[in-house]
DNA sequence: TCTTGACTTGGACGAAGTCCATCGTAGGAT
DNA sequence: ATCCTACGATGGACTTCGTCCAAGTCAAGA
């Protein structure tokens, strides 16, 4: 977690305790959380946070590539502090819960010449949908 | 199109103006239209049709796997008419074009039953980003 | 043609997210 | 240790996207 503030550090930022927090609460624990959820937890440690605040560190932590924005359909984008390790999602269609997984195949290798029109691909986002034990 | 049309009276659809104005619009054009976008062209057609109508209507249409939704990172949802033939989206990081690609490989399949905790798994959507020949 | 319940309407409502003028403070300068 | 100041925080208004609802309308079967 110092880990996290070191780098931040290193690239400039200021310290301050609004983005102390925010990057206590992500490190905290693997989960997949909202804005509002950061901010709800953010809130229990620091009461006067606000929520621009929130949304203005998790989008520079997005931009910095510490965290990753998981697309979700139709709600809240959730935020994965999990950015150092390349995974992908399964999403339960009912209640909005986000897993890492890690498939097999090479989805990028997958695509072939002649499908790519000329794009340099960079990255593929695989999501998986499907209901979780609890909501089928 | 009315094939369409007559898919969706088999399923005991009322076949109204608005829904067949709607229907018309996404048979139109090949492309990926946000909720607004096909509100708008629909009121070409039909000026009087509301909001609240077009959106039930995508909304009934994407339920009977007739439309998909696309999902987009941070803006409008945008439907998709080709539900017919299994693809997945190319996007440019630069402009935000989308186009249609079929890569070879079996995401779903690559999925490991160890990974699905659980889930009844039903569908991937692939997204691979990168720069069009225009931005890069 | 009549009837009826499914469909449409528009406006209020709500959730998620952005913007902005103003205030506060981290951290370098002294 | 204190001062300065530009960067960051604040909160409330605003925007965008979408849903809900009560009341009116109309497609299609009897």
């Amino acid at each position: 977690m110092s880990d996290l503030l070191d780098r931040l550090r290193g690239r400039g930022w200021r310290l301050t305790s609004q983005r102390r927090v925010v990057a206590q609460v992500l490190d905290g624990d693997h989960v997949h959380l909202t804005a509002d959820e950061v901010h709800l937890r953010a809130a229990a440690r620091l009461p006067e946070i606000s929520r621009a605040t929130v949304y203005n560190t998790l989008g520079e932590l997005v931009a910095l590539g510490e965290v990753l924005e998981v697309s979700t359909v139709g709600r809240a984008k959730r935020y994965d502090p999990n950015a150092r390790r390349p995974h992908q999602h399964l999403v339960c269609s009912g209640c909005g819960t986000v897993r890492d997984v890690h498939p097999a195949g090479d989805a990028l290798g997958d695509l072939p010449e002649a499908e790519r029109f000329g794009f340099a691909v960079g990255s593929v986002e695989i999501t998986y949908r499907g209901l979780c034990p609890a909501c089928a």
